[in-house]
DNA sequence: TAATTGTATTAAATATATTAATACAGTAAA
DNA sequence: TTTACTGTATTAATATATTTAATACAATTA
């Protein structure tokens, strides 16, 4: 499924919370489709189950995903989360470009690296 | 000097860090000139000592500063750190980009918010 | 019924951050 | 030399957040 980063400082549920956002966003995981099992996420990763819980609680109160108890948890329409998501995006990258300006990086070498990280990736599209 | 942000969840170390970091970068402490007193910065952000020593040690540790026993911190060069601030700011930068991607956020939207933030700054140049 | 699901609860363990209270050694100035 | 300031070290207590552990319960499905 995927793994976890033990270098990172953040929390382990912080992670968890991370891929699946990911896997929604990139449509590993569809509209409506079943989520693996807080229990199966747990033995998988080798973490507690309430660390899971925690997770996918969070993920669901994003509107990330449903619930239901008995059945499963399973991925929302998230077409409506992508505003709220280009806006912290844009936060962090005001940030960062704050950080780069006072360490002396000009607008060209920010932009240029910025188009590399954009491009760098597997070729999707 | 400066003061902290309760509502960053970061420790109030790191806080220190950076802003003596951004002091440095910008000019405002220049090389050789003496930091405030860990005792002072304690007592004029209302924090323990020993959380200013720690910013202080760091700092050093990271080639930002220099102290001596019974004189004082002072402002190292930190022409050679450049390349290592730069360095961290292009993988944090390669992390945000990648995160637009995922997104759905285009180069163009991207490149055009990187820009609003480089330039929105007080104008100091 | 049996097995799986989400969810809740309580407790303990663990890690980190922060404060508190001292102490020591080096420097500078009175 | 004494006094007051420096950085540095140490130990303990406190607070908070994270994670694990061990259960339990209700709903669903086969």
């Amino acid at each position: 499924m995927f793994i976890l980063d033990f270098r990172d400082r953040r929390p382990i549920y912080e992670q968890v919370i991370e891929r699946f956002q990911e896997m929604m966003l990139l449509g590993v995981l569809e509209t409506d489709e079943k989520l693996p099992s807080v229990r199966s996420v747990a033995a998988e990763l080798s973490i507690n189950p309430n660390t899971v819980q925690r997770a996918y609680a969070e993920l669901e109160r994003q509107g990330y995903i449903y619930s239901v108890k008995g059945k499963g948890s399973f991925a929302a329409d998230i077409n409506s989360l992508v505003d709220v998501r280009r806006e912290e995006l844009c936060r962090q990258l005001e940030t960062i470009a704050r950080q780069a300006k006072i360490s002396g990086i000009t607008k060209e070498e920010f932009l240029k690296d910025a188009g590399g990280g954009l491009r760098k990736r597997r070729e999707s599209e």
